[in-house]
RNA sequence: CGGGGUGUAGCAUAGUGGUAGUGUACGCGCUUUGGGAGCGCGUGGUCCGAGUUCGAUUCUCGGCACCCCGACCA
């Protein structure tokens, strides 16, 4: 994408009124855009970050056999009625104005509604297990929305289903989901701690959560450091200074944000909707449900909590907006536009030239404005932090070459113009930290 | 939902009971071109309502918004 036809540009300074990390350096990126407290749009380079971490989120849940489709945020009163969550009022009311009997909510979670849809497709042992999944904007009417992205009352979630025969064939099912969700994770950059949690009265156990150790976040976690057991402080019975009941390593403490949790729901749900199977002997019984979900902008706003430096964002490989930023330094030589242009059709995926026919190709954000200068191109490549920048001007035109400097290193190096593509196959020269 | 703080231009800020100032961004011109470059000209603003007052952006009351702490968080 040419950064001239990019639809935000940065800021200077972050906004007053956030203090959050997140907030702060997503809004000077041009990342997202605050509409309301905890309501936030997310602009072109947002989305892309959105959109990869998607990515990630679709392959490794269909790695695991999960199927997506989507369900509608607005949910009929009758399907929370029957489980008497529509009391609970986390959702908002809408519509309700014509009619006093407020018949919708907008979805903060999905159990019900898919429950009633599986209760028309599933029916005997041959069709389970099943898990389904989406990826979809939930709201929860937060008392107090805080720390930018990190809690919002608006959010994007990606909420996964799955009915089995049986507890044991459930629970089997969830560990392929624990491990399917530890790399989503780390392939988002991030080293998360399954802990356990406390189990709610829609919980056949506890549940456990996925924490990403960092200070905005709203969770305590009593860990080991050596065999990473860990427990959620609400129900952790365990001292920091003790010992681990596992492996006698020390137990530590952290803050920590809840960027996953998993719920085996038991049968709960489908008694209450009548989502039976008939077993091998024609006996029928509930399905056993669990649930599993994984707050997307949450995750979002978690990476640059851990990955950012004084002057912006270090997005990790995967979750990048773009690959690399290709920026010119404006030149009375027009030579240097020139080749700038032609490097950045050579590195895209569809390069100008090459319309129709797909290549290999790295996404490449391409500084092409012309009124800017060099420091205010470096700054701004600074603050959106792709991992890679690759500069182009007069004094490395001379020498057929582009000077390569990675995001998370001061200086960078002469590479010369043949060469380039090669550092991108390259895949270290694309930092990852974990 | 309780407590605290803050509301002045797109953004960041100063100041005042009497014509609202600066930086940046934006527009125009010229000069620049490897870390938010320079000079000149220009556009643009007091959260909303009520009250006190000759006069309120400033004082009073009410409201709203945002941020922080707490409670809450299937």
């Amino acid at each position: 994408m040419r950064q001239s036809q990019l639809f935000t540009k940065t800021l200077k300074e972050a906004p007053a009124d956030e203090t959050a990390v997140n907030a702060k350096l997503l809004a000077r990126g041009g990342f997202v855009y605050k509409n309301s407290a905890g309501v936030y749009s997310y602009l072109p380079l947002g989305w892309r970050v959105i959109e990869k971490i998607n990515k990630i989120i679709r392959e490794e849940m269909n790695a695991i056999g999960g199927v997506e489709m989507l369900m509608p945020a607005l949910v009929d009163r009758k399907y929370l009625e029957q489980t008497d969550r529509f009391k609970l009022d986390v959702g908002f009311d809408v519509l309700g104005k014509k009619d006093k009997k407020a018949p919708y909510a907008l979805g903060w979670t999905h159990e019900e509604v898919l429950t009633a849809i599986a209760s028309k497709y599933i029916s005997s042992y041959k069709d389970l297990p099943k898990a389904i999944y989406q990826i979809q904007t939930k709201f929860r009417n937060e008392a107090r929305a805080k720390s930018g992205i990190l809690r919002g009352r608006e959010f994007l979630m990606k909420d996964l289903y799955s009915f089995h025969v049986s507890e044991e064939d459930l629970f089997a099912y969830y560990e392929k989901v624990k491990e399917a969700y530890f790399n989503v994770f780390k392939r988002c950059g991030l080293d998360t701690y399954y802990a356990l949690a406390s189990g709610g009265e829609f919980t056949i156990s506890n549940t456990h959560e996925f924490q990403a150790f960092a200070d905005v976040g709203e969770d305590t976690i009593l860990y080991c450091s050596q065999c990473r057991y860990a427990e959620n402080s609400e129900i952790s019975k365990l001292k920091e200074g003790g010992k681990c009941p596992n492996c006698e390593g020390n137990i530590s403490k952290s803050n920590a944000i809840e960027v996953g949790n998993i719920f085996p729901l038991g049968t709960k749900y489908s008694e209450a909707f009548g989502l039976e199977f008939q077993d091998e002997e024609g006996k029928k019984k509930p399905v056993v449900m669990g649930s599993y979900g994984i707050g997307v902008s949450r995750l979002m706003g978690t990476v640059v909590e851990i990955y950012h430096d004084k002057n912006g964002i270090l997005w990790p490989k995967e979750v990048a907006p773009f690959d690399a930023h290709l920026i010119y330094i404006p030149s009375r030589d027009s030579n240097v536009k020139k080749a700038a242009d032609k490097l950045y059709d050579l590195l895209s995926p569809y390069g100008g030239s090459l319309v129709g026919r797909q290549k290999e190709g790295v996404e490449v954000l391409y500084d092409d404005r012309a009124d800017s200068t060099a420091g205010e191109k470096f700054a701004d490549a600074d603050v959106i932090g792709l991992p890679m920048r690759v500069v182009m001007s007069e004094r490395t035109l001379e020498e057929d070459s582009v000077e390569v400097k990675e995001r998370d290193s001061d200086s960078g190096k002469i590479i010369k113009l043949e060469d380039v593509p090669k550092c991108f196959q390259n895949s270290s020269a694309i930092f990852q930290k974990t």
